[in-house]
DNA sequence: GACTATAGGTGTACGCCGTACACTTGTCAA
DNA sequence: TTGACAAGTGTACGGCGTACACCTATAGTC
């Protein structure tokens, strides 16, 4: 059922996967869904946890560089698979693959020797801009920014990369002199 | 009456800011309200903008580097107080002040000696940051990590501050060395 | 002053939405 | 055979955005 949430919300968006059009959907009555969920925001949350189990986690004993790198582009492209979970990413409540995720995150960050707080905010400074940049990807088509750029070889891909790389050196420089 | 409906928005939460209940507040009919708008998207787009006006535009001749660490403290007020714009932000069609403002950033980072392209990564990867850092703000207070942090002297400010010092020193360094 | 165009407000109605509540049905353990 | 229980059903309510037809007061022209 949450499945087929997700595909309904990822083919014709979010708004569409209501209720009565996921149960119809389903070959089924509305009401038939709430013998399974809670409500409409129950079923967000159980979507919402899909997308976090698509991310690939950071494993504990690799280079964290590097393991956040893959993290954070395999974050990208489940956004951009889901991109109706782009505002919901941080607002449910969090469930089992988001907790998973998260430990894994701050072990790697903790593990790599970043004091609590520091892995605390480099957690922070990467999530916004993920979670930032998948929000203008989806729009950027119609600001005029992006008008002339796709012929000079523009690329979300390299663009999100560029960002990305000068947080990653930045968050290494505070590693390697272990500013507060 | 856009007035009205951000500070409806404001009180109660964008979903309160119904056409109805906006015209209730107004003493007037909902359909009153197709006089001045043409539909619901036309008024989120309005309330939009006029939170982009909230923001303080860099000035071109200013050293840059301050000018855009107060536009992104002023951006991240903005949408403080009116957080329900923040999934809007760049989703909506862009207003005067929204065209305005971007027009003003560009300015001063082409002003500062960022290439064309350079200038778009470097506003990109602050927007990105910002919107998502007020994303995250908007709902830290559930997360686990938060529960441990305020006694220990926790403050959003702080935290943006050190991620936006972290990125603006980055793009710093990439002016100063020229990096593509 | 009479006439009319127009901006703004009104009332009704339709089809969506989430979901409360009471009901049926199919399955399986005792 | 019985009874509990999981899953599906049907009806109904209040809220939403908004199409469409109507009214009314003001302002500009002759």
């Amino acid at each position: 059922m949450l499945r087929a949430a997700v595909a309904l919300a990822d083919a014709d968006g979010l708004e569409a996967s209501s209720m009565r059009r996921l149960a119809q959907e389903l070959g089924v009555v509305p009401m038939a869904l709430y013998k399974h969920v809670a409500n409409r925001n129950e079923l967000l949350d159980g979507m919402v946890d899909i997308v976090f189990g698509e991310i690939e986690s950071p494993p504990l004993a690799d280079d964290w560089r590097s393991a956040m790198r893959r993290r954070a582009i395999s974050a990208r492209e489940a956004l951009k698979r889901h991109s109706w979970a782009i505002g919901l990413m941080e607002t449910r409540t969090p469930g089992p693959a988001n907790l998973r995720h998260r430990n894994a995150v701050m072990g790697c960050l903790r593990e790599a020797g970043f004091s609590f707080q520091t892995a605390i905010h480099a957690y922070s400074v990467q999530d916004a801009y993920i979670y930032g940049f998948a929000q203008q990807e989806r729009t950027r088509y119609l600001a005029e920014i992006a008008l002339k750029l796709p012929e000079s070889g523009y690329d979300n891909a390299v663009e999100f990369a560029w960002g990305l790389d000068l947080i990653l050196d930045g968050l290494d420089r505070c590693l390697r002199t272990a500013r507060p």
